[in-house]
DNA sequence: ATTTTTGGGTCAGTTATATTGACATATCTA
DNA sequence: TAGATATGTCAATATAACTGACCCAAAAAT
């Protein structure tokens, strides 16, 4: 039988370790871009996933945040405050929320994402297509796990 | 000139979502562990980088931790009283602690350890060594951009 | 038609983790 | 010996999360 060098204990070590440094890179470059709107990393994660899910409702990002609703609540009125977001009531479901960003906070999103995605962007281009794409395939299947 | 798909935003998108997700799943499993010696991921972090590099310095964790040695201090008291860790002066320079777990620390590692692999392991024993392969150089590129 | 469940909002108090800023001490280096 | 370095510590503050207890309105189940 083969041994499987990857699945060893130090390599498992190296990935715990080194997805702790991925997600603290990727996440730190825009700060200097929130602090800016008095925005912190909960405001910044928020802003990602209404991006990425127009029209989200709050049971939907409280599933994908893994807070409670209490935490994002306090997310959600600042946003509001500072009219990054709109939030409309559910049309076929009137107790839902449906979280839009709104221009102001379209704009805010590209100033995050110009800062944040110029590591990853680097570190693609220096990758081959088959790195890239068995990279995010690892990732899903540990997200999926 | 060909379009390299992969480095489009839509896909840049995808990543800064996903390591979001893969750092929250790695990190969350050993809670109820740490919880039972009153542990944070404050903890948690510092016990998986002294056991990576036994005998790190103060100034070694804080490059790495990237936080300032107030919030340090306070980790390291924590885990000296319970008698996880132990600190000793370096040989050479005597200004230098070095921090080393000790047969409780070693303890609680494993026991984070086991809980914190599961996701990895099962990633990756579903995937082929050349996926895993590309997966680590991608994440060590990301971190080193 | 009434009851139960679901989606969301809010008040209050607490905990965990980090910050800034200032200052102290011992030791090493030039 | 002067300055730089490694570490320790006091105090105040910010951020982001938590628990627990309620509330209302609307949908779903009975």
């Amino acid at each position: 039988m083969r041994e499987l060098l990857y699945l060893k204990d130090e390599n498992i070590k190296d990935f715990i370790e080194q997805i702790f440094y991925v997600y603290r890179e990727t996440y730190s470059d825009p700060k200097k871009v929130l602090k800016k709107y008095s925005f912190g990393s909960a405001h910044h994660r928020v802003i990602i996933l209404v991006e990425r899910n127009n029209g989200i409702t709050i049971s939907g990002l409280l599933n994908k945040l893994k807070i409670t609703k209490q935490s994002l609540n306090r997310i959600l009125k600042d946003l509001i405050k500072n009219n990054s977001i709109i939030i409309k009531k559910g049309e076929i479901d009137s107790r839902q929320r449906h979280i839009f960003l709104n221009e102001k906070g379209k704009k805010i999103f590209n100033e995050i994402f110009t800062e944040q995605k110029k590591k990853i962007y680097n570190a693609l281009k220096n990758s081959d297509s088959d790195s890239v794409l068995k990279f995010k395939k690892v990732l899903n299947k540990i997200i999926n796990e």
